[in-house]
DNA sequence: GGGTGCTACTGTATCGATCAAGTCACCTCC
DNA sequence: GGAGGTGACTTGATCGATACAGTAGCACCC
């Protein structure tokens, strides 16, 4: 630390001021060009590395940054199709403006996620999909910065971006019961970080559910069913733990003959399951899947299609643009393909 | 400005010093209890955010964050597996230290890109398939802090992750000799920045490009096909360009009977090509992609695998390790399946 | 009763820069 | 020859916090 080099060091060493090396890399104009060259040739001589960002920032009070904060952690979240959607959007409307991007992992427990809010250089933050009581939520809205809340949780009075969950979830019960499918179930990412998931679940569970989304599309689901029906909660969002709920749920009897999954990460693994046990889709089990991410077009999936492109581009424009609405709700859609339906493939 | 609330306001409006209110936040055990309470109380009352993270960080001199700076716009970069990859695994090394990621534009010509890495508070810089001119790479080594690059260029005294780029297109290369094709063409990212691409490239265009890496994998199919053959330079590394490359050699006389594509995104696209031409793959064209990106094995494509995840965790050792090695070149392996050998399917 | 130790604070220097307001020498021009 | 202008720097304040060295007040104890 002692021998670290400043602007002071520079100067000192040419006989003048720090703000005459400043303007050295900050207003050419300002002095002389041989002066000039003279400083930039010391500071290459002694290793300046140039202004301290820190300290630049702390004085120009600039933030051309905004952080994005996953409920998960960031290896984990850069794995899931949804989320790197919801990044490439994202990262279109700050780099447009001329923004970094500060990723900020949101795992539980270990304190880090709220220290890491608190020391975020940053302008504005986006939070994608965290639990209702996710303390990095209450950390973020104490900065008094920009907020925007994608997906979940929604809190009065604090910017969001969210689809019509609900709906789209409706809408694909509605075309299962048109099918008609009686013994339907339904698989559900996690509903809290307890990590007592890969089960089935009953309607407590259901109730005290710290997930918005899941909570919403699970409504749904029973709405467009007409009454409830069996789910399976995995213990997390991706393929793997769809194919294990799919297991659990062929086990059952009657056997459903379809399955409402609430994510497109889960309704593929299921795919896999039920063909690995020698059932056909949807002959035997139709499935149906949610956020209509680039495989499920490969996979013929039919799966409530939502903008998630679109809700990355609003979220930054919510946070960069000033005097813009409080909320957004992007429509969703049914796009029924071959999962449900062997003319649609 | 003027009215900006910081530790002094509140330390003024409680009749207690800037220390005692600093104390609060980071020290609560060196003040009373009712203190404190009444402090936090009073900031909560003037809206108060809590210490200044840039102010923090010039006092403190700790950057707890890592730059990754790709070569193209990050909206696009996020769009391509291969750097996906990269990002999770970096993000695992980084998360696992207590890390953030801060994710920078390094889009050419503008400015912002040097402007960024000047700008960035951070501890460390790495460096995704730059072209050996970019200006950020100097800008990054100029900050004096740990820098590792990936894949490209090649710098010596610089910390560097690569794989065996040239190997593994010889091998993609002998493996299509071994089955007898003899008349082979390549298709390549771009070699320049200056967006001339999507067109058949002579070898003087080869020999001035500034990617390493796609230097390499040319060189390495010609030594593997004992000689140099047809060249299609495409303008961006996606299944469009790709594909664009097919149609254009697809019409050459004699036709080729397979194609080498320097990354599996540009074989996508090209077998998509080909299969809308009515042609078989592998029967009339056998493709050959590079990296082995997840949607590689779904699509049945023979190809170059390379530790896409493991690259990332190198990159997070070398930058958050002290004292490891300069260089790291991780081991390639070609990956036959039904795009060049229908047993293999 | 004075030395010791502890709690609960305060004051000052510092982090590394930027900025507004000078200073000073030199030139110009009527 | 004096007013005014200009180029090339310097000075001092400031951004918002943290570190370190005090210090006041009080209890304790032989």
């Amino acid at each position: 630390m002692a021998g670290r080099i400043t602007l002071q060091t520079l100067a000192d060493a040419l006989g003048v001021s720090r703000t005459t090396v400043s303007n050295a890399y900050n207003r050419p104009d300002q002095l002389a060009p041989e002066l000039r060259a003279a400083i930039l040739e010391k500071a290459a001589e002694l290793g300046y590395a140039g202004p301290d960002p820190a300290a630049r920032r702390l004085r120009s009070g600039k933030r051309r940054a905004v952080a994005l904060m996953f409920s998960a952690r960031l290896s984990y979240a850069v794995t899931d199709p949804a989320a790197i959607a919801l990044l490439q959007g994202l990262t279109e409307a700050t780099e447009a403006k001329g923004y970094e991007l500060l990723l900020l992992p949101g795992q539980r427990g270990t304190g880090v996620e709220v220290e890491s809010v608190r020391e975020a250089v940053v302008g504005a933050f986006c939070l994608y999909c965290m639990p209702d009581d996710h303390p990095a939520l209450k950390a973020a809205l104490d900065r008094r910065l920009p907020v925007v809340v994608v997906d979940e949780p929604r809190l009065p009075g604090t910017f969001f971006i969210g689809i019509e969950d609900r709906a789209g979830a409706r809408a694909a019960a509605e075309h299962l019961r048109a099918l008609g499918h009686e013994h339907v179930a339904v698989i559900v990412d996690r509903l809290r970080d307890d990590r007592t998931g890969d089960r089935i679940i009953d309607a407590a569970r259901i109730a005290d559910g710290y997930y918005r989304v899941s909570r919403e599309r699970i409504a749904g689901y029973f709405e467009g069913l007409g009454g409830a029906v069996t789910v399976y909660e995995t213990i997390e969002n991706e393929p793997a733990a769809g194919g294990r709920g799919a297991e659990a749920l062929l086990a059952l009897s009657p056997r459903p003959t379809a399955l409402l999954c609430a994510s497109d990460q889960l309704a593929l693994g299921a795919i896999e399951v039920i063909r690995a046990a020698g059932l056909e889709v949807p002959g035997d089990v139709a499935v149906i899947g949610y956020d209509d991410v680039p495989d499920a077009a490969r996979a013929g999936l039919t799966t409530v299609h939502q903008p998630l492109l679109e809700k990355g581009r609003e979220a930054g424009r919510l946070l960069l643009e000033p005097n813009t609405e409080r909320e957004v709700i992007l429509p969703v859609e049914l796009v029924v393909r071959g999962s449900t339906d062997p003319a649609a493939a």
